[in-house]
DNA sequence: GTAAATGCAAAGACTTTGCACGGTC
DNA sequence: GACCGTGCAAAGTCTTTGCATTTAC
């Protein structure tokens, strides 16, 4: 799989035949450097300081660009739609107080494998998520 | 746990000291009696032809009012909340394609208690989730 | 009668869309 | 130079909030 660091995503837009401008370049740096996985909203507001014109379909528009070629992948677990750039199979865990998510490898690989045929007659399960809820650590601390 | 019908529901509602109002009757009884875990939006649009007047804030007041004393619960999944009377443990399956919501009984129960000591280091989890994303039976046949 | 729920309307957050202009390759 | 991406603005969806009126208990 791919790193997907800065630099990977980058190799990766261009060899999917899509341009690198200065916005794409911020947006992809500030995705692959952050593991709060930001909202488009939160990336467009990092970025507002040094692009100041940058409009939010800008930002929509780059996320789902990545998320299309497989180089990020949307995450849709309550709120608004987060964007992760870990390109390896793992789950997350999600505070229930400040909303944080994080990152959890997988404990149990092979049970991340659907073993559907029994469970669910019909339904062809493409992948399995999982999600921790709880609270944080510092959210913990907090209290 | 409770069978979440609506008889129990309104049970549930009234020995919580809220009242039982014929929208909110309006409300569990379509929710009681649904397998496909409805949004605010459909159950408002579903209960319009019976209440004419009824408002949205009323739908989602009752919601999550059952929501509080445990009587059913917010799936945030994607797209827009979806609410589940099923008291029961239990995960979830969901088609890609059309977004349907199925219910999925829980095959390996020991492994949905959170093991979390040894991977979350600091983060309390207070449960696990876990959503199978695939093609449901219907859409398939489209294909 | 009291407390709570309803209806209504408005605002808010997030996301998507269309089109003209400007930049990348 | 051709094409793609950007900026801008508007609309759309879902959800929440405030307040006066009505209703259940």
């Amino acid at each position: 799989m791919a790193t997907n660091d800065a630099t990977s995503l980058l190799a990766a837009l261009r060899s999917a035949g899509l341009k690198a401008t200065p916005q794409r370049l911020a947006i992809v740096d500030c995705l692959a450097g952050d593991a709060t996985h930001p909202t488009a909203q939160e990336v467009y507001e990092r970025l507002r300081d040094r692009f100041p014109t940058m409009a939010v379909a800008t930002v929509y528009n780059t996320l789902s660009a990545l998320d299309s070629i497989g180089h990020c992948r949307r995450l849709e677990m309550g709120g608004a739609i987060r964007f992760d750039p870990n390109g390896a199979p793992h789950d997350h865990a999600v505070c229930e107080q400040c909303g944080a998510i994080r990152d959890v490898a997988i404990a149990e690989p092979e049970r991340s494998q659907p073993r559907g045929g029994q469970l669910l007659s019909g339904f062809r399960v493409d992948r399995v998520e999982r999600i921790y809820r709880g609270v944080c650590a510092r959210c913990a601390a907090a209290d």
